[in-house]
DNA sequence: TCAACTACTTGCTTTTTGCAACCGGTTTAA
DNA sequence: TTAAACCGGTTGCAAAAAGCAAGTAGTTGA
């Protein structure tokens, strides 16, 4: 537990937090996939993160305050992890990181076509998406008026599997 | 040299590239420090990178197209590197993170001052900074009627130093 | 009561990081 | 002309982190 930073830059201290291969993934399950307990986070995830890593990865980032735990009323032992404030604004860094992938990597139609919509609908959406967020995570009020940024974006999602879906049985 | 990668997530490929302590604080350095050389880039080095590890960054981030290394015609042995299209576009991200450490992190004024400026500024600055960085890394043609976006930051981070060393005198 | 499920932990090996010293070639100044 | 300083690294070694596979103690539902 060393809390000396190497300097006072904001982005060395944003890379100190997050500048590992796993935390933003972790963080990005949360946020996209709206995974909150150990086991959804652990089996589900399309990278194969291993059990001790993703157990050091939820200490260390409730720790530094970007994740809450809570206990799942439904369940004794189900811990309930929560986005706070601190992760929720990085939706407009997952988003440039995004649209940076897109241009740059070899990415997969299926899993960019979120990071498309988000660089598409620009800040507007992503303050949108952080309010809906806000009432996921941190129980803020809904707003009665807005369409789920958060449905669209696994709509989009689906649909894409499903398109791809039927053109790899058409091939057969 | 695996290049298979984890997943064809944007978000996880972006990592695969730049998720870990020094990469990004690297092209920090070239980018808004304008260091081309090894030697710059070790010795000024605010968190104090090792020459091995530096050494192994500039071979990577070579091969992965986000810097290219050209010989300096004054000196035989040195090299200096610069920039890329793909690490230009990167000023977004920079930009993203610098907000985000600004608001959540113990940042020193001094090194966040270019952070608040590029912040500020937003996506149009950013356009701006790009633009200038192509034409010192990239050869691209300058535009006369443009200030240095460049300079400002510069000017910015020397005035506070200026300013936080004349309070540290009146104060002795 | 028992199998399946929960959130982890443990032990071990491999990989990465970090430190310090060193290297041969190049430039500069006496 | 020669020695000191500078150049971009490399090497060897220790410490830390990552990765894998197996295991644990408690909980739940049939």
């Amino acid at each position: 537990m060393n809390e000396a930073y190497r300097s006072g830059c904001p982005i060395n201290l944003t890379l100190e937090v997050l500048g590992d291969r796993w935390s933003l993934i972790v963080i990005r399950d949360i946020m996209f996939g709206n995974r909150r307990h150990f086991r959804e986070l652990l089996q589900n995830s399309e990278e194969g993160i291993a059990s001790n890593i993703l157990a050091d990865r939820l200490k260390r980032l409730v720790e530094r305050g970007l994740l809450s735990r809570g206990d799942d009323p439904s369940h004794k032992q189900k811990g309930i992890y929560s986005l706070t404030e601190m992760s929720i604004r990085l939706v407009p860094i997952f988003a440039e990181m995004g649209a940076w992938g897109r241009r740059f990597m070899p990415v997969s139609e299926e899993l960019s076509i979120r990071a498309q919509l988000l660089e598409e609908g620009g800040r507007p959406l992503w303050e949108d998406f952080m309010a809906e967020l806000r009432v996921l995570h941190l129980q803020a009020p809904r707003d009665p008026g807005k369409p789920s940024v958060f449905d669209r974006l696994r709509a989009a999602y689906l649909e894409v599997v499903a398109r791809n879906a039927a053109v790899a049985d058409a091939a057969e």
